[in-house]
DNA sequence: CCGGATCCCCAGCGATACTG
DNA sequence: CAGTATCGCTGGGGATCCGG
């Protein structure tokens, strides 16, 4: 495990490949899609039906750009009807697996977060306004 | 490493810790200030000086929800002029193991995704408007 | 069946100014 | 020093309709 002076980037440089990366995989979508293709390939409207609350734009655009990325392959049957596969590629196999230990890091700490933010909540109720506010809590 | 099957959540609810966590630390700044408290505990300008580019309004708010979700302490030192010092929690410091696998794979692999966007973007240029176009760039 | 094109909204973020 | 308050923009994303 690096620490961060042993990297060859710097994390706070906006094109270093930490920011880079974040900024795609940060968005709604991109990490439930590669979930879902690390079963195996899976045609668009598989992919609709499987990742609930997807819109078509959002999933026809999430996957664009991981094909643009190198990440998916798209492969078009001509057949009739027209059928179209999204596949991982090695490097999008890749990535899953940091992945896989982000969602390990999830289920198994984030109820902790949960309570926490509970516990402030209650203590904010408690002050009944005297305190500093919760975050982005209207 | 588990595969999706072995998961106690369903990855595509969205209350489930993964798609939690990645609503957290998918935002500009989260990971970045993460980053930087796990050299140790910094003073709110000393993250400001670090962190270049952050505006006081972001690394506030950065900070607060942070400390809200127990992965950040805040410590008020009753000086004069005010000293104010945070922390990572064990929970943030737990947390910054799998960002540091993210980063691993960041540096490794994120050339290969830039050079597949230039290829694809070369290929749109040479076939000059007849292809699909590439995502998100007008 | 597989998307592309379009309209529109609003949350996130930056900039600036002000306070204890 | 360590924040808060307010305004304004911008693009991410949902809904919907249309085309191959």
């Amino acid at each position: 495990m690096p620490t961060m002076s042993e990297l060859a980037w710097d994390p706070y440089d906006r094109d270093c490949p930490t920011r880079q990366l974040l900024d795609r995989i940060g968005d709604r979508w991109t990490v439930l899609v590669i979930n879902t293709l690390d079963d195996g390939p899976r045609r668009y409207s598989e992919l609709a039906r499987r990742i609930d609350g997807i819109s078509q734009k959002m999933l026809a655009q999430t996957l664009r750009t991981l094909e643009f990325d190198g990440l998916v392959t798209r492969t078009v049957y001509p057949e009739v009807p027209p059928r179209v596969e999204y596949a991982l590629t090695d490097l999008g196999r890749s990535l899953q697996e940091p992945l896989a230990a982000l969602e390990e890091w999830a289920t198994a700490h984030m109820a902790r977060v949960l309570d926490a933010r509970r516990a402030h909540r209650a203590r904010i109720v408690d002050a009944s306004g005297s305190g500093r506010p919760g975050p982005t809590q209207p």
